[in-house]
DNA sequence: GACTTCATGTACCACACGGTACATGCGCGG
DNA sequence: CCGCGCATGTACCGTGTGGTACATGAAGTC
């Protein structure tokens, strides 16, 4: 009865709703932190924003360390479901297909969740351990189904390998345009430009 | 004698030595800034690490606030007078002018600088009012010499703004490949991908 | 040589933070 | 109906923060 918190949260002693609240929390938490930022993020104003006290932050997820992990972990999954999610019918240009993922990437929706990438990013790269793992799969897991996509459309290994990058690196670098400026319009002109280099002037 | 400070450092009041002294704190700030990141900077641990109590700080800046958007203009300032000071000789090509700025930019001398880059950017998209006024000149005050370039290179205007764009986001998004993956070879494959598609394949 | 000015330091304040101890109350097994 | 386990809340603690009041001492002035 001294102290009747579970020390290892996320261990067998969690079924049912304890999981079920852990996750709610956690989806919660990302989209307050897609909102507001992760900068300064403080359990208590958290807590508040999504209607439960610090205290219980705190219990579910042992530290804020430790939250901020799984709300990093969950916001790359959410990244990465909108690419897997994205079915295409077959028979599109390959052009066609990077202008359709772009149209996704950048919908307004999707601002927030951009700005937390680009946010968390600028942390990661400091050296903020809850966001360090995340440098390892920002370029790496986004290349290999890229440069799947170069090899079948017919380049070498090599080539194709350095197109994938290329072609990552301009989307975010355009994106950060975007989330700068929002001059839409602008940013739109300089990714078709780079579709006409990138792919050719014919748009088979 | 009850307030021996002056509430408005930088007026006129301020002469001489004492401005002196202010633009070498900054200095020294943008330096620790540049090692250690800005987002969990405290007063305290500033002074200290720069040699100085925190209640000078407080004394030449007014508040936390107005030192931090001293720090980022100024590391802005000298963002850029990197590019400015990068005079070519005259006689090279567009291409290998790229290609050189490019490695000036990849220094990892200038690898904090550019963390630093980022992590002011990813703050700034949160709305930090300090870093806010980032975002203005993000883009466009790239965008001018480039566009020059570029028109000069024989484009048309709207071709020029585009290709411009273009190439500063590509650089960018390069650029945080490379401090996220450390990658030099695959990054510089990729940027040399990139000139290919840009400048054609033949380099004059 | 006394007076003033001012840069700098020391000690302090109120506050918000992450984290902890303890209370409370709901839901379920007997 | 009881009792226990557990989710949740409240009150607290130590710490570090930005910012302020006041002390101090070294220059410059008349």
């Amino acid at each position: 009865m001294v102290n009747q918190d579970d020390p290892r949260p996320g261990s067998e002693a969690l079924h049912g709703t304890d999981r079920d609240r852990r996750s709610q929390l956690v989806d919660a938490a990302v989209d307050h932190v897609a909102a507001h930022g992760i900068a300064d993020l403080s359990l208590r104003r958290l807590g508040a924003a999504i209607g439960v006290s610090h205290r219980m932050l705190i219990h579910y997820f042992g530290s804020k360390e430790q939250l901020l992990v799984e709300i990093v972990r969950t916001s790359e999954r959410r990244q990465r479901d909108l690419l897997s999610r994205l079915h295409l019918e077959p028979g599109l240009a390959p052009a066609d297909v990077a202008r359709l993922l772009w149209q996704r990437l950048t919908d307004p929706r999707l601002a927030g969740q951009e700005r937390l990438f680009f946010e968390i990013c600028g942390q990661a790269l400091r050296g903020r351990p809850e966001a360090a793992p995340v440098l390892e799969g920002l370029v790496t897991d986004w290349l290999e189904p890229l440069v799947a996509a170069e090899t079948a459309a017919g380049a070498n290994p090599a080539t194709a390998r350095s197109r994938a990058r290329l072609g990552l690196a301009t989307v975010r670098g355009l994106l950060l345009d975007l989330l700068a400026t929002g001059d839409r319009a602008g940013v739109d002109a300089a990714m078709e430009e780079f579709l006409r280099l990138y792919y050719g002037s014919d748009r088979t």
